[in-house]
DNA sequence: CTGTTAGCGCATTCAC
DNA sequence: GTGAATGCGCTAACAG
């Protein structure tokens, strides 16, 4: 069996495409009784509007892209399924594209949406601090963009993002309450937007209670595992700390492994809290303090400013950071 | 500005549209010489093919989409990962849909897919024991459609599963010898695919072990957290089990969350072992043992096994089980 | 190796 | 309220 299309939809109905396509859409006047045959009938030979024609003679695509730097946390799967519910009541399709935190793939990723694939892009970024001349294309072509989390400082766009300065700064007034004299802080990258902004929130508590604002007592670690493992081994042993704030969960599990491998008595030896939507944060060994962000939230009303924008035919956001509060969760691991 | 298209590229090269059509594409042949100065002028203009017109004339879309029941746990992430990263080595893209578990979100999503949107389904079924008939709209369109984890047994179509009744088996045989004598089994649906399948790995190991393979030790869970942590209160409280088999992570956490808060002591008390793909299971209170299954295989099988049909222009996959081991993983929480 | 020509399936003018 | 005609941007014969 050939596939049908309008044409042949038409032929067997005895209508012309036009009138066809008419009853797709719902702008044009047309017959109720005609339309709701031509309904019918279509259900019946499974017709549907071929949906690249569609996009194609319309030049809009209805499909907006997400990037993230990585997959499958409990933050960006949050995050993600935020966008989602606000494109799902938009009507739109969603694409996600995963850059493994890597700039050059973040960039050949915007160059390939720039042919029309998508209507606009939500985006957490991967290269803060480095070149970001890719995203021009996006301007050049109209294509509206939104950061969530992660953004660059450098581009003109809207940015829903946590209230990490604050939160930052609550978590370890929260650890010195707790007795912690000398906190460590926990990062991948101290220079770059969110690192560089919950280690402002950390040492501006430091330097607030009277304690030694020690850049020494800040640990950059890379991205991989063991090397997370190496480098917190290797901060406790020079450094001794008593407690510490991780600006991301996987340091802060690597803590906890390492603790449990040297018999460290968490919370009596060393205090920890961490920037993290982790779920099962209760049957840790111990259960783990966290900084909670929004994520959900974040996605959704990152989703709204582009749809906003999208609907309001703007072919860009404006340069605002939205600010969303998180919620500190204070367990065993941070007790007195 | 207006936008450009192969037109103006073509009129600004003096050339045909044929021939930029050429450069972009490797079937045909081209000077070698031409198509550089085509790529460069386009590169320079911001030039790439429209994806949608791409689209309509080939009829093809080069997209598969990807149907799960829920998204954001470990085990679907990692197979995402899995199925995504053949799909770039095919240069494909994907499309996620999610169901929430909801059967009739599949059948929409499926309606949804066969304007031609996708080339291909690869999914984790929702509606198990329940009717499957939207799937028959798939092979009228000549979709192609691959199962994995969870499938439904009266669809043609290959499958890429777990080896699950064997390694329940053996799963329930490890809690025996650490010294269960009455071990429960916690599931959400004990009727379907995997639920019934690790059912029976369970009884057959209990009764090869000479324990009363008692129906009664099956507990059955809705999916809602609340509902979850009720049920295994209610559980520990009338069969007081001394081991359990979760089906899935979620139960097993629901499990770890009520010892913790009536101090029932894991491994003495109460061993616990649990299907899950959880990254963190060394670093929960008590560490937990795990089912492991090899989520991005699974993906990535399912994936090849899609993109043989695609590429060999099978308007179906064969009904087909290929089952992949998973490996346990023994922890403090069924010590002896 | 390159150009000409003819649609892919659909939505929108503009007539009637 | 409906139909005829046109072209969205691209690719694949075919001819040269």
């Amino acid at each position: 069996m050939s596939q049908i299309n309008i044409k042949k939809l038409a032929a067997e109905l005895g209508l012309s495409t036009s009138t066809v396509s008419r009853a797709f859409r719902n702008n044009s006047d047309i017959n109720p009784q005609t339309k709701e045959r031509i309904l019918k009938v279509a259900e019946e030979l499974g017709y549907s509007p071929n949906i690249y024609a569609s996009n194609l003679r319309e030049s809009k695509s209805r499909t907006i892209a997400i990037i993230i730097p990585e997959f499958g946390n409990n933050f960006f799967s949050q995050a993600i399924k935020g966008i989602e519910q606000q494109a799902r009541t938009n009507n739109y399709h969603t694409l996600i594209y995963v850059t493994e935190d890597d700039i050059n793939q973040e960039a050949a990723f915007i160059r390939a949406l720039c042919n029309g694939r998508v209507e606009g892009v939500i985006m957490s970024a991967s290269g803060e601090g480095l070149k970001h001349s890719h995203l021009e294309m996006l301007n050049e072509k109209h294509i509206p963009m939104v950061f969530f989390d992660r953004y660059y400082e450098d581009v003109e766009a809207t940015c829903v993002t946590g209230n990490d300065y604050e939160s930052s700064y609550q978590a370890t007034k929260h650890l010195i309450e707790s007795g912690c004299q000398k906190i460590a802080y926990l990062v991948i990258n101290k220079r770059i937007s969110i690192g560089k902004i919950r280690m402002q929130g950390y040492l501006d508590a430091l330097k607030d209670a009277g304690l030694p604002a020690d850049e020494e007592l800040v640990v950059e670690c890379t991205n991989d595992k063991e090397d997370i493992y190496r480098t917190v081994k290797n901060a406790f042993g020079h450094l001794k700390p008593d407690g510490a704030l991780a600006s991301v969960e996987r340091l802060a599990i690597a803590c906890l492994r390492f603790c449990q491998d040297e018999d460290i008595n968490i919370p009596e030896d060393f205090k920890l809290i961490c920037f993290s939507c982790i779920e099962i944060a209760d049957v840790l060994n111990p259960p783990l303090s966290t900084v909670k962000q929004p994520a959900f939230e974040m996605g959704a009303r990152a989703a709204e400013v582009l749809f906003e924008a999208l609907t309001s035919k703007k072919t860009a956001t404006r340069k605002e950071l939205i600010l969303l509060p998180s919620s500190i969760m204070i367990r065993k691991s941070t007790e007195k």
